[in-house]
DNA sequence: TCTATTACATACTGATTGGTACGTTATAGA
DNA sequence: TCTATAACGTACCAATCAGTATGTAATAGA
């Protein structure tokens, strides 16, 4: 079935990705793109139906390599520690060490930025990126719950809004890396955020048995 | 000097804006702009120079904007109490009441979009919007260093990192408010800042003196 | 080896883009 | 009242846009 050897189409998503977080899904043409893939017209929409197919199929693959990461993540930490508190620890621990390693320095979360080109697009669409930053919301409200059914918060917060806030320090603290070419502010947020649980769930005296 | 009755320029500006914060700076074309604010091309290209110009008066009218309402909160913030710690919370109320007040409910911060387009403006905008954010980010920070100066924070945070975080709550807070069409998404994010303040510098019984 | 189909490549098209050329109208100052 | 200029309005332009029409080359299965 597939011919000419490596996988075009992977290729040009890789490619449009790219494009798209340093200049938004409009302004990232397809000549751009094609431009940018080593490949012609006619490959693109050999395999995209419109640039609107493009748009569907970039923020499906975001979301599952993103999801993809959380999931192994999630099994990493849960396989270190039974307690929901450590787990959650690990887990933020373990996404700060995948960015340290990450190569492109100032990547950026697609989700955003197709919020804010939201007007743009297919409500379809809109509703997607919408689930998908609810999916990761619940991800971390998950955990968050299982800690709060074990002790008691020092602050009156749910899990769903802890989960909230997490979402939106790394949200904002993508953009706030990139405008400020600062690589290490994502995973500092990230530490800090670790440090306010720490201080909502851990004993004062923080060991106990 | 200034000749048929109102300010076209203030009102092309503001559709603009709108316009921007709702699909990206270069998804915008100026027929867009300029069916929004009913005139014509020749009224849009007599006050401004370029898109690009545009795009320079956009992000100053919002910065412009923006830190005359920080200087209003902080002033009569700072009016109301003499206590650094006491003023910052009521900084964030009366953030908070502001927000509440909005008309537009889903409204986004500028900077975040031309940070996602970056690539496609002068380095001279690029700079501008970093500059801002930091001093955005500096207003902060100056109020954290006089509340750490005055008792130490139960964590190990720096009023920059501080600054850090509540900035990258709130860009993070207009991106989720706007996905999920959730109005109060951003003051609750503000509440749950407040609270974490309060259980890094409130004394534990949490009245003293 | 023949053939159907996948995987491209090239050349074009109508619409839209930012921008310009050149008008006209209203107002302010002398 | 005359005039210079600010404040528009209209008609156009070259470039770029997403998309199409029509080709060709490579691979897979029979």
């Amino acid at each position: 079935m597939a011919a000419r050897g490596h996988d075009t189409k992977k290729h040009i998503l890789k490619e449009a990705q790219a494009l798209v977080l340093g200049r938004g899904f409009s302004a990232t043409s397809l000549d751009n793109i094609i431009q940018a893939a080593g490949v012609t017209k006619g490959a693109f929409f050999h395999h995209f139906d419109s640039k609107n197919d493009l748009a569907h199929q970039l923020i499906e693959r975001f979301a599952e390599l993103d999801f993809a990461l959380f999931d192994e993540w999630d099994r990493r930490a849960e396989a270190l520690s039974d307690d929901p508190y450590q787990a959650l620890i690990l887990f933020l621990k373990l996404f700060e060490e995948w960015l340290g390693d990450l190569r492109q320095p100032f990547a950026g979360c697609l989700f955003a930025v197709y919020v804010y080109e939201s007007n743009l697009f297919e409500p379809e669409i809109n509703a997607y990126v919408r689930k998908s930053l609810e999916h990761w919301q619940r991800y971390y409200e998950k955990k968050f719950a299982a800690i709060i059914a074990e002790r008691p918060p020092k602050l009156e917060v749910s899990a769903a809004e802890l989960a909230e806030t997490i979402v939106a320090i790394l949200e904002g603290a993508f953009i706030l890396a990139r405008s400020g070419e600062k690589p290490d502010l994502i995973a500092r947020q990230s530490r800090l955020f670790r440090g306010y649980v720490k201080l909502l769930f851990d004993e004062d005296t923080h060991a106990a048995a």
